[in-house]
DNA sequence: AGAGGCACCTGTTCGC
DNA sequence: TGCGAACAGGTGCCTC
């Protein structure tokens, strides 16, 4: 469920149930997730108090009390919940009718106000790492990282610098986290038709030929800024599970114009196009024809 | 450099 | 109803 709003949805709902609260037990239930958690997890985590939870593009960063901060990556399909007293919220769920623990809960919190927070991957994807605090910005993880979409740095200007003589087309610059970090497949496609750019239109074409931003380059990140912010104030978007950390749903999925959109009218007034679904490096890009104008690079001069 | 393909996993949905 | 194929919010590593 992981874009940067349902991150940031996930952050803010486990932020009550997690800062200031010291760990008391946690329980690792296999080596290892995309990769093996490191040297001695559980012992570095008990006994920490968090007195932090932040967020950097798609990852959750809990500070602790011993100086290390604690990484979590949700992949794909990593979900959190809180429960209180050791009882889920939504029984049934992916916690068992008894409090006992689903197929998938792979790490268990248990802390000192009495919460209980479970995370659970189907497919692990995600990952968790620890760091220390002075080392976040060289850490594999984040060294070579791209700037964040919501904060100061997002702007016309930058989008011109960091896409200027980039041939690749737009869709994959965007979701390139070494340029801009947090923007997943979803709002990609979101932000291009809200800008009425096509997702194959080279990244360079953003930029004039001095290397100043176009006026779509402008735009787009105005675009992106108010899809990311619709998004987290909406809950972030449910698609196949739930989005918040009580079990409840995201319903930002309801305001899509074109993702997962494939055959459905174009929501543009007066527009008589179709959605189309393209696959771009291996992935599904949604746009619609007539608003998101063809590119007038080369590509589309040799196809045509 | 950068673009495509596959890999990592499981679950769900769709077509026959 | 069953079964395989295709697909899914991400990213890292390998080719060419």
């Amino acid at each position: 469920m992981p874009e940067l709003p349902e991150v940031e949805t996930v952050r803010r709902g486990l932020e009550p149930a997690m800062v200031g609260a010291r760990l008391t037990k946690v329980v690792q239930r296999r080596p290892d997730l995309r990769f093996p958690f490191p040297d001695r997890f559980v012992e570095r985590l008990e006994g920490q108090e968090v007195t932090a939870l932040g967020r950097r593009a798609k990852y959750l960063l809990a500070d602790l009390s011993s100086g290390e901060v604690l990484i979590m990556h949700l992949g794909m399909s990593g979900r959190f919940l809180v429960s209180q007293s050791g009882k889920s919220v939504m029984p049934g769920e992916f916690h068992h009718e008894h409090g006992g623990l689903g197929a998938h809960d792979h790490v268990i919190f248990g802390l000192s106000n009495g919460a209980t927070v479970t995370y659970n991957d189907a497919r692990r994807f995600g990952f968790m790492d620890l760091v220390p605090r002075s080392e976040i910005e060289t850490c594999r993880h984040f060294s070579g990282m791209g700037i964040e979409p919501l904060g100061n740095e997002l702007s016309g200007e930058t989008i011109a610098r960091l896409f200027a003589g980039k041939r690749t087309p737009l869709k994959a610059a965007l979701l390139d986290q070494r340029l801009i970090a947090g923007l997943g497949n979803i709002y990609v496609c979101e932000a291009l038709f809200r800008t009425g750019l096509h997702p194959e239109a080279p990244a360079g074409s953003l930029a004039t030929a001095k290397g100043r931003p176009t006026e779509k380059a402008d735009q787009l990140a105005g675009v992106i800024r108010e899809v990311l912010a619709e998004a987290v104030e909406a809950g972030g978007s449910t698609l196949r599970d739930h989005a918040q950390v009580d079990g409840s749903l995201g319903y930002f999925q309801h305001s899509f114009r074109v993702y997962d959109r494939e055959g459905g009218a174009c929501v543009t007034p007066g527009c008589t196009g179709t959605v189309i679904r393209l696959v771009q490096s291996g992935r599904s890009t949604f746009y619609c024809p007539q608003c998101q104008a063809a590119p007038q690079g080369s590509a589309r001069r040799r196809a045509g």
